[in-house]
DNA sequence: CTGATTAGC
DNA sequence: GCTAATCAG
């Protein structure tokens, strides 16, 4: 065998490696290769992400999250509402399923039975209709958190449904959105997740050449007030949270942008 | 859209 | 335990 032979069939041998490895990957395993970063995600989702405060983040194909062990789920949730992830195909909704992602166990379905509370969705499956295996994605239990059925049917889900639009007027937007987790607060189930007593969601568009934010906090309860009235600085949510979100972005536009609490740019129609 | 619950195998 | 059908805000 010459040598040109023998260059060929070893390169050929470290593709089958790399590539026969992912391959054999079941999505679990390649979600677990990425939160130990020995995997890029080379999107511009992860130019957004906001820091982890408790060490944990887990990237998904269809969003990536922060998990709280102590109150058994998400602290932030994010992802990426492109203009073209719209979509009205229906799929059969799925069993929730327990993320084996999560190193230190993600909640069981089970908490939430007759607990009172919806297991609401983070990345709303809404959002993740483009195909079947992102929208049964998002029934990952490191996905859901307790959520009171009038307020999730109700104001919450007018929120997410704003949230579309923005997605569809300003061809996508970057969505991050979680619960308030603080110390003593009410638990449900056998693994006590922790039920939030407000809800957040930020949103940042920089697709229309103006970077712009905007960011909601809302209490745990159903409301008929207008969406605008829930608008906050993102400077308010870090200050409850913990959380630095967007530190990827200029520090002089940042922290412009986080200071305000103005939703000019936003239309509420 | 957002969800839960019941009946049946 | 899982699936389909049904119901509710």
């Amino acid at each position: 065998m010459n040598k040109h032979t023998l260059y060929t069939i070893s390169a050929l041998i470290i593709i089958l490696g790399v590539y026969g490895y992912d391959y054999f990957l079941n999505e679990n395993e390649k979600a677990e290769i990425v939160s130990e970063g020995t995997s890029i995600k080379k999107d511009t989702n992860e130019y957004f992400l906001p820091t982890s405060t408790t060490n944990q983040v887990i990237h998904h194909n269809g969003y990536s999250l922060s998990y709280s062990e102590p109150h058994e789920q998400a602290e932030w949730v994010a992802y990426e509402l492109k203009k073209s992830h719209l979509s009205n195909t229906n799929h059969k909704r799925p069993y929730f399923e327990i993320d084996n992602t999560v190193k230190t166990g993600a909640a069981n379905w089970r908490n939430y039975r007759n607990s009172g509370y919806d297991r609401g969705h983070l990345c709303p499956a809404g959002d993740r209709r483009y195909n079947k295996s992102a929208h049964d994605e998002t029934f990952l239990t490191s996905n859901i958190s307790p959520q009171k059925h009038d307020f999730n049917s109700g104001i919450w889900n007018k929120l997410e449904q704003k949230v579309r639009y923005w997605a569809s007027k300003y061809d996508g937007v970057f969505v991050i959105t979680g619960g308030i987790l603080t110390k003593n607060m009410k638990t449900i189930g056998d693994e006590a997740v922790s039920v939030p007593n407000q809800f957040y969601k930020i949103l940042i568009d920089n697709n229309t050449g103006k970077t712009k934010m905007i960011a909601f906090l809302m209490p745990h309860k159903e409301s008929n007030k207008p969406l605008y009235r829930f608008v906050v600085s993102v400077d308010t949510i870090e200050k409850l949270t913990g959380i630095d979100f967007f530190p990827e972005l200029d520090d002089v536009i940042e922290n412009k942008l986080e200071a305000s609490s103005s939703y000019k740019g936003w239309s509420f129609d």
